[in-house]
DNA sequence: GTATCGATTAGC
DNA sequence: CTAATCGATACA
């Protein structure tokens, strides 16, 4: 499976109120304190996993969190496993529109994929570069958040039809 | 040990 | 708008 990222969120560590990183390093959130590049995966709500990539040196906490992607390839297997019909037309947004569903659309798990290596191809999981270059990018405050909501650090390409939000899936 | 709540989603 | 649902965290 193969999907491009198009919305993303910054937590910033130990000082950002609404990062996990602000309760410190503990079991939960090792991952963060540890060398960039590799999977902080998280249980939300007694329902869905969020993937998240940490992003610092060691030592310090800092992490993008995924909120969308853009499904490319594997589509009928993002489906199967968000449990959605692929017939007779799926609405491809419903498929990774939203972290706790793109966790769900690949499969993610704390167990399988927290600590995974994102940025070599040998883990199961990992982020490339095609050569994509996105065009206009904006930049909203956070969603879904309490603590420190005004910040504007989500990050969106402009237009994409993939965001996350019910705004954008009511669209058409 | 118990109480509370959350970087969400689906359904009414 | 609210229910679902459970691990992490705060507190006694």
């Amino acid at each position: 499976m193969v999907a491009r990222i198009v919305e993303v969120e910054a937590y910033l560590g130990e000082n950002d109120p609404a990062a996990h990183a602000a309760a410190g390093n503990t079991a939960r959130t090792s991952v963060l304190f540890g060398p960039p590049g590799h999977a902080y995966v998280y249980f939300i709500y007694g329902n869905h996993y969020c993937l998240n990539v940490s992003c610092e040196r060691e030592g310090k906490a800092g992490s993008v969190l995924f909120r969308a992607l853009e499904p490319l390839l594997g589509i009928e297997e993002m489906a199967r496993a968000r449990d959605l019909a692929l017939q007779p037309l799926p609405d491809l947004r419903k498929l990774t529109s939203g972290p706790g569903r793109l966790a769900e659309a690949f499969g993610i798990t704390r167990i399988r994929d927290n600590g995974c290596d994102l940025t070599s191809p040998a883990s199961g999981l990992w982020i490339g570069d095609d050569g994509f270059r996105p065009g206009k990018l904006e930049m909203t405050p956070r969603i879904g958040i309490r603590k420190a909501a005004d910040r504007p650090l989500r990050y969106t390409i402009a237009g994409n039809p993939f965001l996350s939000g019910k705004k954008t899936l009511a669209r058409d």
